[in-house]
Formats: C-alpha cells, structure tokens, sequence
DNA sequence: TAGCGCCAGTTTTTT
DNA sequence: ACTGGCGCTA
C-alpha cells in the first residue's frame, strides 16, 4: 500500500528513538508507528522482532489488520502485536519462580471476584500480598511483577532486549502504574516508540492510570515529540472530527452534515433507535457504499442489552413499519451462560428421577448467583446462592421446599414437563417454568439473551440432534454449555460487519462507516447533573471516541426531556 | 421467607 | 421512570 506521510509524520520516521507520536482518532498513529516499525526490520538480527503492545485483544487484531495492508508477510513475521497482558503473563510464566521460589499461579478474573466478594478488607493490598507470599497472581498484578523481573535481573532484561530490540507503545496515555514500570524497564535497553493521544484517556476511573503519564515519560526519556493532531484520514470532509473536538472542549458545534442529532420522547424511544438504524444503513448506501459496518453504542452494558431486544422486535415509525435488524452484541456473557445451562437443566428433567432432575436445576440456579456475586458482589446475592443450594439439597433427598420458586419449581417437576421436540418451543416453555417466582426474574431476562451469542441456532440444532437420537434431550446441558462456549469464541474473532452493538469503552481503536450514539432516559446518560468537572470531562472525552469511529455517518439520539446540552 | 420503603446507580484488561 | 440491593418487620 502507498502512504502519503505529511512533513511531521516524515520526521517521525526519520528521527532515531525514543520518538512520542501524539495525534487524535484517525490521524494515522498507527500507519505510522507500523512504517517506523518496517523501517528498523533491516537491522534485526535472525530471531529478533519489534514488539507492539496494546490494550484490548480489539486493538491487537486491528493492529495485525493494518499489518496486512502495510507490510509484507515476511516483514509481519518479524512483528508481535500483543496485549500489556498477554506480554506481562508471559514473562511472569516463564520467569515468575524467580520471585518466589515457586511456579506462579495465576488467578483468573471469574476467581478473583469470588475471592474479593468473601474478602473482607483491602483487597487491593490483599492482591499484593497474595503475589508477593503466595506467587499467586491476579490479572491487575501481572505488569507489576514482569517489571520487577524484568528490571530486578540483568539476564532476564537481556534476554528481552535481545528478542525485542524495538518496542512500540500503543495507547500509552492509558497505562496504569506497573505497566508504565514495565515500560520503563525494557526502555532502558531497546528502542521504544510512543503513541498517545491525552484526549482519548477512557479509563480514568481506574486510579492507577495517571493523567500525568505522559509528563512522567517526558521527564524519564526525553524523547522527541511529533504532534498528528491536525491530520484526519478516517472521515473525509473533517466534519466529523471537528464536532467531536467541539464536544471535547465544550465550544459551540460546528454545522455539519456528518453528524445529526434527534431527539425522542420518552414513549416513542424503541421506534426511535430502530429507524435510526435503518436511516444510517440507507444513508450509507446513498453515499455509495455496499456493505457499510455500522455501530450503534450506549455508554452502559444494560442499555446495550436493551437496544439489542428492540431491534430485534418489529416497530412502526410515521406509518412505515420497520423490520427486525439483523446484529451483533458484544456481551459480557458469564450470566447469561449460567442463566441458559438453567434453563437447560429443564430440558433434561424427563430424563431423570424428579429428586435429581429438580435438584441439578436448583444447583444451576445457586450456580447463577454465584456467577452473578462474582461480577457484581452483593449481599443478597451470596444469600440467595446458599439458599438454592439448600434448596437443591433437600430435593435430591425428597425433603419439602421452603423457598417459594423452589416449591412451584418442585410441583411443575412432579406434573412433569413434557418436551415435544422442537427445540425453540421446549426452549420457551422451559425458560417460561423458571420464571413464575419473582426471584428468578432477573434470570429468565438474562436468560433472553441467549440470542446474542448468535447461538440460538447452535443450540437450537444441537438439541434437534440429542432429542432425534432417543426422543428425549437427555443430557441437555452439556450441548449447550459447548455452544455457548464456541459462539463467545466467535464473537470475539468476528469483523465487524453490518450491525455492531456494543459500549463506548469497547468500540476504542474500532472504526465504522457509520456510529449511532444513543442516550437513555434512565440509564446510560451522556453527563449526570451530579457531575464533577472532571466526570464531566472524562464523559467528553468517552463521546468525543465514540463520535470519532465513524468514517462517514454519525447520529446522535438523545431524550427530548431532561438531557443535559453537549455544550453549554 | 417475603414484602415494604429507601437509596443509588458507568466504564475494563486474559487463557 | 426503573431496577437491584439492603435493612426492617411480620
């Protein structure tokens, strides 16, 4: 592919390391960092490679996205796009026992949670101590222990340096404290490149990202700086960019045709989302494009759960009516795994005795709790995990039910569910069991969201499968819970093609031809009235990326009533 | 154990 | 306007 660099970014590939590329969504970082990246490949000796790190595994495969168009194959071997994690879990694997005298063990979120929600305590000072006298690790405590590898042994150091002679820093205005150690670590043997943009700091929250990071690097290295800022080569016309950079620094916002606000009222909001989308893929379309990738983002997990539901149903807008969307969602999927394999648990029920077909479904339950404690720890949810448990306890012994689901659970078990053999009907009528008390609610919702795996068919063709065999589902559970498990596998390689839901957060480093941002009334707000200034900034800050990953096409959809003007 | 009233409420990284 | 969590009470 044949780049045009303008004279800045010329410089920047002409200048020796350290080198610090600034530059806003679009205007080329990456293109660049992968030429500078190129432009030292002749210099590495055999088994040597350019190290690239990034955040997200998202960024990762766009980053070997962009190699594609950029490099030769045989110039992409010698470059190892890896997630600060994946690179700091590696390092503390094969080196880790230095540490402690023993192999490092690692503990993975889903435990972590478990741990911290029993924990009593500081569990930031718990993790620390859990490294440094038991060598077992959790995710955030990964970077922190590569650092003091990497700086603590000379051999180790060298070892890396002469693997990884160039290093290239994606997104480093968002390393937290250790990962910037880390970095300081292998600076003072290979060459290092940064890319940065201050303006694009989404996770703040997190107190261990300093937004002085780049003034820390700035003192430690000097390197030379080139500034992007004025260069755009997503979306032509600028249009975009610049309404963006307007939100950002609260100035008035620019008239373009790029971007478009509509307001909805309050009822009217499902019908609103939904033309919406069908207005962008027409518009897109006009604009000449075939195939347009169009995104629609929320700030919170919810409201994109809830944007899936409504452009999967059928709604009329000013007479026309307007047919389900076809999408995708990336969802945080743990709860609604446990809330399926439930609700599979029914499928199974003619093929056991009702003791342990009642008693398997009241541990699945006490299951979802327990993973819903896990992602969110909360008091009732612990409690009502035990309570299941006992519950399912007492059915495998035959004993009566105290719980009131348990109990209606309990009688539906005894009439006996009768499965026909359509897989999506039996689904239904299974799920629909579960949901008569109103404690089980909240699962029979998540339970609905089984379809955003796009695993609905998997599963669905799975159980046609067990039930043709022998007339029942027999082992239902198992079937599903390997659907579940491909259909994440997959949402995570996708590309992202025709219809994208996700969050804010999770489209940064992503580009669409076109963005719907979409504020709720309740929840997912752009800004609160309780904002800080800084919250408030911070919030500019998340829109002006989202608003910033469409190419072509932006629509803004906020509530006609009570929504806070993006400047004032 | 279940129902009532009150209060607060984002966002994320990996095998 | 809605949910989920929590503490209180019968």
């Amino acid at each position: 592919m044949e780049v045009q660099l303008s004279k800045i970014a010329q410089g920047a590939l002409n200048y020796d390391c350290p080198v610090l590329v600034l530059g806003g969504p679009g205007s080329g970082k990456t293109t660049l960092s992968l030429l500078k990246a190129q432009a030292m490949l002749p210099d590495l000796k055999p088994g040597q490679e350019v190290l690239f790190l990034s955040f997200s595994r998202a960024a990762v495969r766009q980053v070997e996205i962009r190699c594609r168009d950029i490099l030769r194959s045989d110039e992409r071997q010698q470059i190892a796009v890896r997630t600060y994690h994946a690179f700091a879990m590696e390092i503390l694997r094969t080196h880790g026992k230095l540490l402690t005298g023993r192999s490092p063990r690692i503990i993975y979120p889903g435990q972590e949670n478990l741990a911290k929600a029993a924990f009593e305590g500081d569990w930031e000072s718990e993790t620390e101590r859990l490294a440094h006298e038991e060598g077992r690790y959790v995710f955030s405590q990964f970077a922190a222990a590569a650092a003091q590898l990497v700086a603590g042994s000379t051999s180790i150091g060298s070892l890396l340096a002469n693997k990884y002679p160039v290093v290239i820093l994606d997104e480093f205005q968002d390393t937290d404290d250790s990962q910037w150690n880390l970095v300081k670590a292998l600076s003072t043997r290979s060459k290092t490149v940064f890319m940065a943009d201050p303006d694009q700091r989404i996770f703040d929250y997190d107190s261990r990202v300093d937004p002085e990071r780049l003034n820390h690097l700035r003192a430690h290295l000097h390197p030379a700086e080139f500034d992007l800022s004025g260069e755009n080569h997503r979306s032509p016309g600028g249009g975009i960019l610049r309404y963006a950079d307007a939100v950002l620094a609260n100035r008035p916002l620019p008239d373009t045709q790029d971007v478009t606000t509509r307001s909805y009222w309050p009822n009217g909001f499902d019908s609103t989302v939904h033309a919406g989308v069908v207005w962008m893929f027409s518009s897109l379309r006009k604009k000449g494009i075939t195939h347009p990738s169009v995104v629609v983002l929320a700030r919170t997990n919810s409201l994109v759960g809830k944007l899936s539901s409504i452009l999967s149903n059928e709604h009329s807008f000013n007479g026309r009516t307007l047919n389900p969307v076809d999408h995708d969602v990336l969802w945080d999927a743990d709860l609604t795994a446990a809330a399926a394999l439930a609700v599979a648990s029914i499928l199974e029920w003619p093929s056991h005795s009702p003791e342990v077909a009642l008693g398997q479904t009241l541990d699945c339950i006490a299951d979802y709790f327990e993973a819903k404690n896990a992602t969110n720890a909360s008091k009732s949810a612990r409690q009502t995990t035990e309570r299941y448990r006992i519950a399912a306890e007492r059915a495998r012994k035959g004993e009566s039910q105290r719980l009131t689901s348990a109990r209606a659970l309990g009688a539906a078990c005894e009439r006996s569910f009768i499965p026909q053999g359509d897989p999506s009907s039996d689904w239904r009528s299974a799920r629909d069991l579960l949901g008569t008390g109103n404690d089980l609610a909240d699962l029979v919702t998540n339970a609905k969201f089984v379809r955003l795996f796009r695993a609905t068919d998997e599963i669905g063709s799975r159980l046609a499968e067990a039930w043709d065999l022998d007339g029942s589902y027999g082992n239902a559970i198992t079937p599903v819970r390997r659907a579940l498990e491909a259909g994440r596998l997959q949402s995570d390689q996708r590309n992202p093609q025709g219809c994208v839901l996700m969050t804010i957060h999770k489209a940064k480093g992503k580009e669409f031809d076109g963005v719907l941002l979409v504020e709720g009334q309740y929840q997912g707000s752009f800004f609160r009235e309780t904002d800080t200034s800084a919250q408030r900034t911070s919030a500019r800050r998340l829109l002006r990326v989202g608003i910033t990953r469409a190419r072509h096409q932006v629509v803004i959809l906020r509530p006609q009533q009570g929504a806070i003007p993006l400047v004032d």
